[in-house]
DNA sequence: TGTACATCAGTGAACGCGCGTTCACTGATGTAC
DNA sequence: TGTACATCAGTGAACGCGCGTTCACTGATGTAC
C-alpha cells in the first residue's frame, strides 16, 4: 500500500469541498474540471480516478452541505430549556435569513445557488437536494408548538420562505427591495414559529 | 423601404418568445443561439442584426414574460365587486402554484425557472427580474385587507412562498414531498390573503 | 400597369476558443527483505 | 537499519466537439419611374 489509506480519501474530500464552493460561486455549467481541480491544488487529469463524471460529483457537493455547515448551524442552533426546543427553529430561520449568510456566497447553502441548475440535473442531484430540504423541514417539524399535519405543513411553509426569500434576495440587483424581502420573509417565518398565544399578534 | 416596417420587429418578437420558452426548458447556458434560431425559423447567421448579445437576449426574454402571460394572469384574475379587490390576489397565488403552471415548463415563469441564472447574470437581466418580482408584489399589495407598511410585507412574503414553493417544487424529484411543499405554501400564501375576521382560524 | 433598382433581412461558412473526457506515463510512498 | 521494489495517486498532452461571434454574400421585397 503505496499510500496511507486515508490519502485518496482526503484528496476526495478536498475535490467535493472545492466544488461545492465553486458551484455555489458559479454555478454548475460555468465550473470547468480545470477550476475545480485546481483549486484542490490537482491537475485536471487525475479528476477520474475519483469520480465517473461531473454531475456525480454535483450530487457529492450538494450533498456535501448537510454534513458541513448543515451540522454546525444545527449545533449552533441549540435549545433554550427555558422555552422548549422552538428556539431551534428561530436561530435557524435567523440564520438562514441572515446577511452573513447572503453575503457568504461560496459557504451558502446550496438550495439557494443551485436550484435551477439541480431542476435540469439527473435523479442523482435532486435526491441529494431532496435529502438536504428534507432535513430543513425535519428540523422545523419537530421543533414546532403544533403537532402532525399542521407541524408539517407550516414547517414546509417555513422552509419555502428561508429558501424563496433567499433566492429573491440573492437574484435581484444590489437595492432596498432585496432586503426588504428578505426581512418581510423572516418576520412572517418567525410569525409561524410564535407560540400560539403571541401569534394572531404576531401575524395580524 | 424593402420590407414592411413591422417585418423586423415580428422577427425580433418570435426570437425572444423562443428564447424564452427555451431558457425556461434548457437553463440560459445550455441553450445555444442555433437552437433560439432554428425554434423562431430562422439561421444562426441573422442574430446580431438584431441583439448584440446572448445576454442582451437573455434580459428581453425575462421582460417579455411580463408582456404575455403576466398580463393575461392579470386579466383573467378580475374582481369580484362582491368581496372587494382581494379576490385578484387569491387568484392569482392559485394560478402561481397551480399544477398547470408546475406543468409547463416552457411557459412558466421565469422566476421559477432562471433565478440562479440570473443571479450571475449581468445588471441589464437583473433588473428585468426585478421589474417581474415588483409587479407581482404590487399586485399582491394593491388587493390587500392591510395597508401601508404591513400590507407591502404580506405582499413580499407571499411572494416569497409563491416563488419559493414553485422551485422547491420543480426542484425536488417527482415524490409527494414537491406537491406537499407546493400545497403548503399555498395554503400559507391564501392564509396571509383571507380577510381579517378569517385570518386567525387559518393560520392558528 | 409593368419593370429595374436599391435596400437590407437573413444565410451559412469560418474563426478562435474552451470544455469534458481519455490515456500513457511519472514519481512519491509504504513494504518486504 | 537500509535498500530495492511494487503500487497507484496524480500528471499533462491530446481528442472530439460545440459554442458565441463575425462577415462576405444572397435574394426577397417595396419604391421610383
Amino acid at each position: 500500500m503505496p499510500y496511507a489509506k486515508d490519502h485518496k480519501l482526503n484528496t476526495r474530500s478536498r475535490i467535493v469541498e472545492a466544488a461545492r464552493r465553486l458551484f455555489n460561486t458559479h454555478g454548475y455549467d460555468r465550473v470547468t474540471l480545470d477550476m475545480v481541480m485546481a483549486e484542490a491544488g490537482l491537475t485536471r487529469g487525475g479528476f477520474y480516478a475519483h469520480f465517473p463524471s461531473k454531475e456525480a460529483l454535483f450530487a457529492e457537493a450538494v450533498d456535501s452541505f448537510l454534513m458541513g455547515r448543515g451540522l454546525q448551524w444545527r449545533n449552533e442552533a441549540g435549545i433554550d430549556p427555558t422555552r422548549g426546543e422552538r428556539i431551534m427553529a428561530e436561530r435557524m430561520i435567523d440564520a438562514y435569513l441572515s446577511d452573513a449568510h447572503l453575503t457568504d456566497l461560496a459557504g451558502q447553502c446550496p438550495m439557494i445557488a443551485l436550484s435551477s441548475d439541480v431542476a435540469r440535473a439527473s435523479g442523482e442531484v435532486r435526491d441529494s437536494y431532496q435529502k438536504l430540504l428534507a432535513a430543513m423541514i425535519w428540523l422545523f417539524e419537530v421543533n414546532s408548538d403544533d403537532q402532525g399535519q399542521r407541524a408539517r405543513e407550516k414547517a414546509m411553509a417555513i422552509a419555502a420562505l428561508c429558501v424563496g426569500g433567499m433566492i429573491l434576495a440573492r437574484t435581484l440587483p444590489e437595492s432596498g427591495l432585496a432586503d426588504e424581502v428578505r426581512h418581510a420573509a423572516h418576520a412572517m417565518a418567525r410569525a409561524f414559529c410564535a407560540p400560539p398565544e403571541t401569534r394572531s399578534a404576531a401575524v395580524g
